[in-house]
RNA sequence: GUCCCCUUCGUCUAGAGGCCUAGGACUCCAGGUUUUCAUCCUGGCAACAGGGGUUCGAACCCCCUAGGGGACGCCA
C-alpha cells in the first residue's frame, strides 16, 4: 500500500469547505453534532466546553446535536456520574434532541448498551484481514514499550500475534485464551487529513500504533465505538479536543476499513491552567458543580466559556447562548489555548448578577441558599450546638460560602510546626487527588492513615486541617465538612492553606512526594498483612 | 525520546499585506463620585517569541530556531 493511495483516500473523505461559514451547501447532508462523554467522574469544565461549541455549532446550521455516553470502562464507569454529566449540562442551558435520558432514533445512547454492534463490525474487521487477535500478556507489552523508549521510539506493537494463522488464532479463541482485538496500520507512508480549524495535518504511520479495538472483558475502546457510533449516529462534524489529533488515522484507517466516509473533524484548543498545562483539577476546581456550588451563574458560566478560544464579530465581552448561536463562525475560532481565569469569570459573574432586578437577585440567591437541599444537610451538625438561632450563621459561614483569607500566622499556636504542616497539608491533597469517591468515611480513613503514617495524633494532624478549611482553629467536624463542600472546595482551601504558609518549593515537592509515596506505600503493605492473618486464623 | 498542535499586553482576545503610533476586556495602579466598602466614571502600566526571507510595504505569507502544549494504555 502506498503513500498516496492511503493520504488520498484518507483525504478525500474530509475534503468538505474548512472553516466554511453559515450556509451550508444546498443539498448537504444535515449538520448533526455530539458530546461524548465518558462518566468517570465529576462533570469537567473541559467536557461543558466542548459540548458548547458543539450545540453552538450545530444549532447555528440548523443541525442537531446530541449526547452519547461512552462508559466502555467498565472499572470506572458509574451511573451516578453520568447523572451528574447530564445535569451539569443542562444546568449551563446545554440542550441536546437525543441521548441516553431522552432517547431517540438512533439509540441506545449508552456505548455500554452497543456491545452487540460493535463486536459484529469487529468480526468483519477480522475476516476482512483490517484487525487481528492479539494474546499478548500485559507483561510482554510493558517490556516491549520499555524496550522502545529506551531506544527513542514511539511505542508501538511490535505486530508479534498478526502472524498467528487464523486457524490457529481460532482455536486459541475456541480454547478460552484471554485475547484482545488489533487494528491492522501501514508499515510506512504519511497519513493525511483535512482538520477544519488547522487545515491539512500530516502523520507518518509509523507513528500509529496497532489499536487495541476490542478489550478481552470484550467491550471496545473508544477508538473502534466513536468510529461506530459516529457513523450510526450520523455524525456530520466531530468536533473534540486537540488531544484527538493523534488519534485521527486509527479513525481514518476504520471508516476506510469499514466502507464509511468520515466526518469532518474540528479540534478545539484545550483549556489550561494558570500555568498553562491541560486544565487538571490537580491545580484548579475543574467541575461545573463547583462553580454552581459557589454561587456563579450559569449564564455567566457559559457565556465564559463561549470566550475561550471564540470572540463576538464585535468584541461583545457579555452575550447570550442564542446570541452566541446567531453571531458563530468557526473562522472565529483562535487555536491558542485558553488560560480559564477565575478573575475574569468572577467580573463577568458580578456583571451578570449587577444586572439582575433586586427581585430577581433575591430569588436566584435563595434558590442558591437552598439548593440541593444543603441547608437541611447542616441541620445535624448544628442542632446540638446551637442556643438561638442567632448562632447558626457564626458556625456555618464557611460552609456556606467562602472562609476568611489566612495568613501563616493562622497556623501558629498548633502543636505542629509550620513544615510539618505543610507536610500535612501536602499529603492530604495528594490523597484526596487519588481518591475516586467523596464521603464521609472515606475521608476520615485517609486522614487516619496519613497521621498514622507520619506518626502523629490524630488530633495534631487534624490541626492545619481545621484552619485549612474553615479559616479557624475550631470549627464544626472536620470530616462532614470536607465532605459537605465536596473535593472541589477542599482541594481548593488545601492549596490555598499552603500558599498561605509560603507555598511548596520545587525541592520541597519532591520530598514531599517521596515521603508520601513510601507512607502510601507502608500502609498498603499493612494493609495485605492484616489480611493474611485474617484469612489465616 | 518520537510524533503532532500552538505562539499578539500577566490573562481572554481584535487584527485575514498598507486603516497599527497594534484596539477592546479582565487584573493591577492613580484620580473622581459615594458616610465606609462595592458599584460607577476618568486616566495609566503593559504585547506582535527570535532570526532569516518574499514584498514598494509584514503582527498578518514562507523557512529556521526557541518556547509552550498534547499524544505515545485492554482510559476516554
Amino acid at each position: 500500500m502506498s503513500k498516496s493511495q492511503y493520504a488520498m483516500s484518507s483525504t478525500s473523505s474530509a475534503t468538505s469547505p474548512a472553516r466554511s461559514s453559515s450556509n451550508p451547501p444546498a443539498g448537504a447532508k444535515k449538520v448533526r453534532t455530539r458530546i461524548a462523554p465518558s462518566p468517570t467522574g465529576d462533570p469537567h469544565m473541559g467536557t461543558a466546553y466542548i459540548a458548547l461549541f458543539n450545540m453552538v455549532y450545530a444549532h447555528s446550521q440548523g443541525g442537531e446535536f446530541l449526547v452519547r455516553i461512552e462508559d466502555t470502562d467498565q472499572a470506572r464507569s458509574t451511573p451516578e456520574s453520568e447523572a451528574t454529566i447530564l445535569d451539569a449540562l443542562r444546568w449551563l442551558n446545554i440542550e441536546w434532541t437525543e441521548g441516553p435520558d431522552v432517547g431517540g432514533p438512533h439509540g441506545p445512547y449508552r456505548q455500554s448498551e452497543r456491545q452487540d454492534i460493535y463486536r459484529g463490525y469487529a468480526d468483519q474487521l477480522v475476516s476482512q484481514g483490517d484487525a487481528f487477535p492479539c494474546f499478548c500478556s500485559n507483561e510482554r507489552l510493558d517490556e516491549m514499550r520499555a524496550t522502545q523508549r529506551a531506544e527513542g521510539k514511539t511505542t508501538r506493537y511490535d505486530g508479534l500475534c498478526q502472524s498467528i494463522a487464523p486457524a490457529e488464532a481460532a482455536k486459541q479463541i475456541a480454547a478460552g485464551d484471554a485475547h484482545v482485538i488489533r487494528l491492522v496500520v501501514p508499515v510506512d507512508g504519511t497519513f493525511s487529513f483535512e482538520d477544519a480549524l488547522r487545515g491539512t495535518i500530516e502523520i507518518p504511520w509509523q507513528q500509529v500504533d496497532m489499536q487495541i479495538l476490542l478489550k478481552s472483558d470484550g467491550m471496545p475502546t473508544y477508538h473502534l465505538a466513536v468510529v461506530v457510533d459516529d457513523h450510526l449516529m450520523e455524525i456530520s462534524h466531530v468536533m473534540r479536543g486537540e488531544e484527538w489529533i493523534n488519534s485521527v488515522p486509527k479513525h481514518a484507517r476504520l471508516y476506510d476499513a469499514l466502507g464509511w466516509e468520515m466526518p469532518i473533524h474540528a479540534h478545539l484548543p484545550l483549556l489550561r491552567n494558570p500555568d498553562s498545562s491541560k486544565l487538571s483539577k490537580r491545580k484548579n476546581p475543574t467541575s461545573v458543580t463547583y462553580y454552581r456550588d459557589m454561587g456563579y451563574l450559569p449564564e455567566a458560566v457559559a457565556n465564559y466559556l463561549g470566550r475561550m478560544g471564540w470572540s463576538m464579530p464585535d468584541e461583545r465581552e457579555i452575550f447570550s447562548l442564542p446570541e452566541m448561536q446567531d453571531a458563530f463562525s468557526l473562522e472565529r475560532i483562535s487555536l491558542g489555548g485558553p488560560v480559564f481565569d477565575i478573575d475574569k469569570l468572577n467580573w463577568l459573574n458580578g456583571e451578570y448578577l449587577r444586572a439582575l432586578s433586586e427581585d430577581e437577585f433575591a430569588e436566584r440567591a435563595i434558590a442558591w441558599f437552598t439548593q440541593g437541599n444543603r441547608l437541611r444537610a447542616l441541620v445535624p451538625l448544628i442542632h446540638q450546638r446551637t442556643n438561638r438561632f442567632a448562632d447558626i450563621a457564626p458556625q456555618v459561614d464557611y460552609l456556606v460560602g467562602d472562609r476568611a483569607d489566612l495568613t501563616a500566622d493562622d497556623f501558629d499556636h498548633k502543636r505542629v510546626a509550620s513544615d510539618q504542616a505543610r507536610q500535612i497539608l501536602d499529603h492530604a491533597l495528594r490523597s484526596f487527588d487519588e481518591s475516586r469517591g467523596w464521603e464521609r468515611d472515606g475521608i476520615f480513613a485517609i486522614c487516619t492513615t496519613l497521621a498514622e503514617g507520619l506518626e502523629l495524633k490524630l488530633k495534631d494532624f487534624l490541626g492545619p486541617l481545621f484552619v485549612a478549611i474553615g479559616g479557624k482553629a475550631v470549627t464544626l467536624p472536620l470530616f462532614d465538612s470536607m465532605a459537605l463542600l465536596g473535593a472541589d472546595v477542599t482541594r481548593m482551601r488545601l492549596r490555598s492553606a499552603l500558599e498561605a504558609l509560603g507555598g511548596v518549593s520545587k525541592k520541597e515537592t519532591k520530598r514531599f512526594e517521596k515521603s508520601w509515596r513510601a507512607l502510601i506505600a507502608r500502609s498498603e503493605a499493612e494493609i495485605v498483612t492484616v489480611d493474611k492473618e485474617d484469612s489465616g486464623s
